[in-house]
Order: C-alpha cells, then sequence, then structure tokens
DNA sequence: ATTATAGTTGAATATCCATTCAATTGTCAA
DNA sequence: TTGACAATTGAATGGATATTCAACTATAAT
C-alpha cells in the first residue's frame, strides 16, 4: 500500500487499521447507489408522499390535497421517485395512479420511523 | 373534513381514500425527522464514513486517507453525522476516534446495501 | 372538433449545502 | 513556553435542487 495515499494533508497515524478497513470498503458505485437511494428519500416532500401512498395507490389529485401542495411540484417530485425506483404508476383513463414499488421501500420507511420514534422518546428523559 | 383543501388546483377525486390516508397520516414533524435522517445519508463523502468506521473506530487522520479528502472536509461531515446522532467520538490525546452511535445505523445501512445489490443483479436479466 | 380535466414538463428563481481556504483550538513533547 | 501535529471552525464559492409559472400532452365526454 505504500505512501500513495499521501495526496491529504495526513501522516497516517494507524496504518495496519487503514489497510485492513481498505479491504473491506465497498465498491464507490455501491456506495454512490446507496447515497442515491437515501437521497430520494431525504425531502420532506417525497417522504410525505411515500406516507400517503403508504397503504395504497393514489393519484396526484389525491396526493396534491393530502400535502396541501400544487399539482406541479407534487409531479415533479413523484418523477423523481419513479427515476429512482421507488414508486411505480398505472394509467386509468385521465387519472394516473402511484403506489410503492416493492416492500423494501415500506420497510426502509418503518425502519427509519422507528428509529427517530425512538430517539423522540429518549430526549424525554 | 370539507372543502377546506381547496387551496391547491384541483378538483378531488377520491374523496373517501383522501379522508383514510389523511387519519393514518404521520405527523408532520416525524416525518421532518425522517427526511432530516435520510438526509444524513444521502451524501457520498458521508456513506463513505459510515462505511469505513462500520467495524471499528478510526481517527480523523485515517479516514482522511481512506476517502482521499482533506481533512477539513472530512471533518465538516463528521460534525454533520455528529450533530444527527449517527456517530459518537471519543478523544485520545491529540486524536478523536469516531464510531457508529449505534446498531439502527448499521442496520438501516445494511437494509439499503442489499436494496441497491438486488436492484444491480436485477437489471443484468 | 371542441372543451374540460388530469397530469407532465422546461425554464427560471431562490435556497441549500459540500468543499476549499485560512485561521484557530487542543494536546503533547521538548 | 515554544513548536508540532490533530482536528475544528467560519466565511466564501460553486454546484445542486425544490418550487413556481406557463405551456404543453393525454384522455374522455359532448
Amino acid at each position: 500500500m505504500g505512501k500513495s495515499e499521501m495526496i491529504c494533508d495526513c501522516d497516517i497515524i494507524h496504518q495496519d487499521a487503514v489497510n485492513d478497513v481498505r479491504e473491506k470498503m465497498l465498491d464507490e458505485s455501491i456506495l454512490l447507489d446507496m447515497a442515491d437511494f437515501y437521497k430520494a428519500l431525504s425531502d420532506s416532500t417525497r417522504i410525505k408522499i411515500i406516507d400517503v401512498i403508504r397503504e395504497g395507490e393514489l393519484c396526484v389529485c389525491d396526493i396534491s390535497v393530502l400535502l396541501n401542495m400544487t399539482k406541479s411540484s407534487v409531479s415533479h417530485q413523484l418523477k423523481n421517485l419513479r427515476e429512482m425506483n421507488l414508486i411505480k404508476c398505472r394509467r386509468q383513463g385521465k387519472e394516473i395512479y402511484y403506489s410503492l414499488a416493492d416492500e423494501h421501500v415500506l420497510e426502509v420507511f418503518d425502519i427509519c420511523k422507528i428509529h427517530v420514534m425512538e430517539r423522540n422518546n429518549e430526549e424525554k428523559d
């Protein structure tokens, strides 16, 4: 491994630990995909959308009313979520119904919910 | 529920479904906390940090070398992660060691990893 | 064909935020 | 107490992105 990592302004403190971790690091492409996945849920509008279609499909109009936002801004975020494969849609007549893409999304949503709620409880002590 | 939701440019298409979902919606404050939680992991630098301290504590210098980034920018992101309670730190002499705050973080990290990897496999077909 | 409604889209704006740079703090050793 | 190293901090900059607005597409009904 040598000293080729000296690009940064550091002396290496724990060369053994660094070498060890380097072997176990995930591929950068996977980490970037993971960051993108989290990014999809990191916006308040998008997480509210996930929340309202959690238990069943809704059309854009319904979602806009529930979130008290314009159809345009909801539609933009629906597009983002769809491009991230977090939601899917089907057209029926003039309306387009959106729902979660799969169980993974709900799974991640629920774990985060529990995490946040537990933390809120801890803060009361 | 009436028509007080008419602020947006919509006719209500499915009033029953909307009323139903409205009762089950999470508190806005919880949803905002959840979005913030995801935001913490939505940056490539921050998720790389989580990746390298996944199995044990490291000092800022080690992390900078592994990520090939300046200590300053790593430190800024460590601060973000710490403010979100995703990581904790302890000082020993001149060095400060960072590690994951609790098992929740690893749990969410792993679920996301599996999600991304499965999706990558599906795309090969 | 025309009209109305559902939804999408692109450009513009405004805000947010990651990195850089320079200065600073904290700790240890001489 | 001076110097050296680890790390943090604040301000500035540049890039990303959420919402708005207006124009547009798609579908259905008359």
